[in-house]
DNA sequence: TATGAATGAGAGTTCATTCAT
DNA sequence: AATGAATGAACTCTCATTCAT
């Protein structure tokens, strides 16, 4: 069944309700995860009534859906862009740890939901979050590990390899937060380690 | 309130039917995650009634407490003997990284809730996960890392940040697994990423 | 927690749900206890699924304090104020044990659970049932004891014995029921025994 | 089906173990009302194990109608004796007040649960309490009551009603207790108020 | 669009009882 | 006689979802 009164994606997009909704939502998932999320509270802490976000989303399981792909979207576009302004695929790499974190800082409740849910139990979840990403994992093995390598800035690794090193610390690095949501390890520390493993055998840093 | 016909703790160590049950359950948490682990699957998929698990845990989330030690146990034990099986540090850093891979491949179910509960949104079991493996933090700090330095085979590294790094690498690269519950990157080559970053400048690998 | 849907006291007064639901569990409480009782019985016989009782009362617990709340009120309005239409201390008692008899004829099953939790088990009911009752403990012992002693019409008793009494009568004869619900001891019979008991010494009746 | 091992009648009544189970049953009932009370908490708090008490009693419900029945049987034979010891009605009456005051200071557990179980919802075991208990009213009625009345102490009163007048007061006084089993009422007292009740008109005490 | 009363499947947990030892 | 592991019916409570207003 599709949402009740469902406008055109124009609309739906726009809507204020339906955004807020989406808020509470992660706030809920992130501190509860998504089995013990409760539906009820993440619609009345977004100030509406129970069946309100049955206006807005067919189900629990397709408000996770939602929030995956809203967050992911904001999420590649604001790590794409940064790294993209840099032309060096070392400072690429480093505005990519950079970026990374501050999108976890600044997104910290859709940060958790996703970090959590990468490595959850739900193989449906984790299914569509792989897609979701993708285009992280073509930034950073095409326009960041490719363009390196292409360039002699880092030696010759396996791309597929690489990629997935280097997408292995940030998403457990990214991870490690304490209770305020402070990053035990900055960005920059993982930048660091991790352009270490990749430069050339004679370059000294 | 402890567990009814609580024996000795060697006795209980020996009952069959609690170990059946531990079993159980590390597959059904693997599968379905804590809160949608349902605690009649884990009774009856180990061959007994439903009541039968609260005559050894005293609830759901006792029993996940239970899990949690015991693996840790397990793993900590597997992994701490081979690595000091070796001398080198960066022979143990290898088998550091060799011996907790193939910890996960013959303790899959039991991996794969470790893995999920690190990163669940559950703090209780997260703080329980911290301290049960707390010493895991001290192998690779201590006997890998620190051992390294001091002997010149190590880059002078901060030693917290590196061990984090460490860490992070082994639970990231462990936790991918494919649906067969095969490694998507090797032991060997997330080994080789990490000594690469820590060898010292002038030295080429 | 406060119940669901809690809504003005006033509206809450008016919900005819909760009141067929408090009805119910009175029936069921009277006919099993409190700790038999079933609340699915109880939301069925009141033509609700079992869910329903859980959006006005918190829990098992929490029906059955609101039950004795508001049994108690109903019960001393009406005893009260049958009491307080007389003048005379003596045709008070009398009064007093016609109108409570009545009470728990016209109220038989609230009657029921009255009776038995005031000697149930249960320490915190029997509590709540005091606090509910304290008032009648007080017409009792000011409105109808004392003010007959002020007026020479009864004999100069200890005001907390004879209140005590004259409630242990009520309560006691009051509760003696055949299976029809019928009294096996009118009211009349036992306001007459009271009344012996506290005429003045040299008085005849 | 009947306990296990069942001794000749004899020996079933000398058996400490069995006299233990009662002994702790009644704590328990008493504690707990029927319903909730812990057949695993009985054993154990009489030193055995959970499967012992089935040796001596059926089931749970057995098992309190056997602790009505030897309550029963201490009671009466108790208060009887006293009773009769008197010979005068007057002094008969005070005495019936005074030993059934002590039985409940003196065993009081097994009190709690008759005065429980009296006043409780299930029928069977008031039905049994009734015919247990049936000695009493006869005591109170004939050999107090219609003693008095024959010798002129008392006045005319009917029979049936002052009987169930008397135990209502027995019955309602001797279990209000503190915390600490101690009366509210003192057995001077009510014997007192009843004897006032019944004493002939002209007569001043 | 928003509401919130009603629903009912489903879950964790308790515990009287059985029975092989 | 005593034990205690195993059983499974039964129960309270939760909560995603529906739908009439």
């Amino acid at each position: 069944m599709a949402p009740r009164y469902k406008a055109s994606e124009r609309e739906e997009a726009l809507s204020e309700t339906r955004s807020s909704l989406l808020n509470s939502a992660a706030e809920e998932f992130a501190r509860e995860g998504f089995a013990t999320a409760n539906i009820n509270r993440i619609s009345s802490s977004a100030g509406f009534a129970k069946g309100t976000i049955y206006n807005y989303f067919d189900s629990k399981r397709a408000l996770m859906q939602a929030l995956i792909d809203e967050t992911a979207e904001v999420h590649l576009e604001f790590v794409g862009e940064q790294v993209l302004q840099e032309d060096h695929p070392a400072r690429r790499l480093k505005r990519f740890f950079e970026a990374g974190f501050a999108f976890v800082t600044d997104h910290l409740p859709q940060a958790r939901v996703m970090f959590t849910t990468l490595n959850g139990a739900d193989l449906e979840f984790k299914q569509r979050m792989a897609e979701a990403y993708a285009p992280m994992f073509q930034l950073v093995g095409r326009h960041i590990l490719a363009a390196g390598i292409e360039r002699g800035i880092f030696r010759p690794v396996d791309l597929p390899t690489a990629t997935a090193l280097i997408m292995t610390l940030y998403l457990g690095a990214g991870s490690q937060l304490d209770e305020q949501g402070r990053h035990y390890l900055a960005a920059k520390q993982v930048a660091d380690f991790a352009l270490r493993a990749l430069r050339r055998e004679s370059e000294t840093q």
